[in-house]
DNA sequence: GTAGGATTGGATAGTCAAGTCCAGTCTGGG
DNA sequence: CCCAGACTGGACTTGACTATCCAATCCTAC
């Protein structure tokens, strides 16, 4: 119930942006990996390298850092993903971007799971602001993998009757609970599963050529 | 790090189980609702109607009660699936599985996700024991899934060489991931069309009549 | 009914995190 | 160079939570 407004999110100096960069990923990371409720500002003080004042030059509250926090996952996750969605065209294509998906799971065990996945499921009950926030995350990433399915219809790789919108929403579906349970078991296999049989769907939908 | 040995399951007398199972049923409904880490052990002594000194009585410490939460969600759910899933003759069968679960998360509005997605997603990464345990129950839940659809390879419904493991895995996914993203955006969207597109493609192996 | 273990109540120690305060240092425009 | 405002360091307050302790009460087997 704090008055205190929030500080602006870019400090008007190079170093006070510098601090403000570094307190964001060393919360992202511990946040990450230990959950919201797991991070201390202690500990995210000691991780950036700052005082405990910093973070709260910079940030009205834990509530804010977390805010920011969510804001740089979205950032990072949907740059990362854009550039293989905005070229879908072909089944193929498609096939690597599950490989890319997988493989980044694989690479670590499957821990962390996804970081919009891991702050929705500790947020998004409790705390109004974080679930709009990540609902939008989601939809635009749905959004995104739509848009390279659209691209598939219009270049007469898919059939034009392909419901693109609810293909997307599986793959996503699949992404998020693959890695859910990719972070139990410590294995790609249902992530694989799941975007896989996906895949085999929409190749089952695909303009059989000649 | 205490070396207090854990109490046993099930107390010797009849109140004692009773007051155990309301300690265990309320510390699973608040963290169910806040997550492990929300849930103070003063709330489920209110919750639950009973003093401090009970919940240690019973529990060594607050991983043991999260343990036992664990099982009990494991349980629960298991059971609940299990009728369902044992049944599993016809796609038509599979359709009212679908129709089960979309239901249940659409009436909370997607609030909460999974019982077990939700725990794995707060614990995996940080405790062992919780990881073990939850993976077991996934690996359980898929596993009924599989046996299902094997006996409508069995029954003849689908093709003999229909891969009942992956399509499980490829189920379960879609379940967890539906059910979180449902919890972000309080729809039940993702979860329809992972579920629905998982069908149809099943459907696209069953054996054709006549 | 009664002894002895099982169960219960509530006070409390010890720990740690969130957020505040203020004095001191840096930075950049004039 | 100089000053106003931006930035930084670290001690400190407050409050909550985990876990313990021990005396009192309740069961149940005998």
């Amino acid at each position: 119930m704090s008055t205190r407004a929030a500080p602006p999110e870019a400090p008007s100096t190079r170093k006070g942006r510098a601090t403000r960069e570094r307190i964001v990923g060393a919360a992202a990371d511990l946040m990450y990996r230990h959950g919201v409720a797991g991070t201390s500002t202690p500990a995210v003080r000691d991780a950036a390298g700052v005082s405990s004042s910093q973070i709260y030059h910079y940030f009205a509250d834990k509530d804010d850092l977390t805010r920011a926090v969510i804001a740089f996952q979205s950032e990072t996750i949907l740059s990362n993903q854009a550039p293989l969605l905005a070229t879908l065209d072909s089944v193929e294509a498609l096939r690597s971007w599950r490989d890319v998906v997988v493989d980044a799971a694989r690479r670590q065990n499957g821990a962390g799971g996804c970081p919009l996945g891991s702050l929705s499921s500790e947020l998004s009950d409790d705390h109004r602001w974080a679930r709009d926030a990540l609902a939008a995350s989601f939809t635009a990433w749905s959004e995104a993998i739509r848009a390279g399915l659209a691209a598939m219809v219009d270049n007469g790789t898919l059939r034009p009757e392909t419901d693109a919108t609810m293909l997307s929403r599986a793959l996503l579906a699949a992404v998020q609970g693959g890695l859910v349970l990719a972070q139990a078991q410590h294995t790609t296999d249902a992530l694989e599963a799941g975007l896989d049989a996906l895949i085999a769907h929409i190749h089952d939908h695909a303009v059989v050529p000649g």
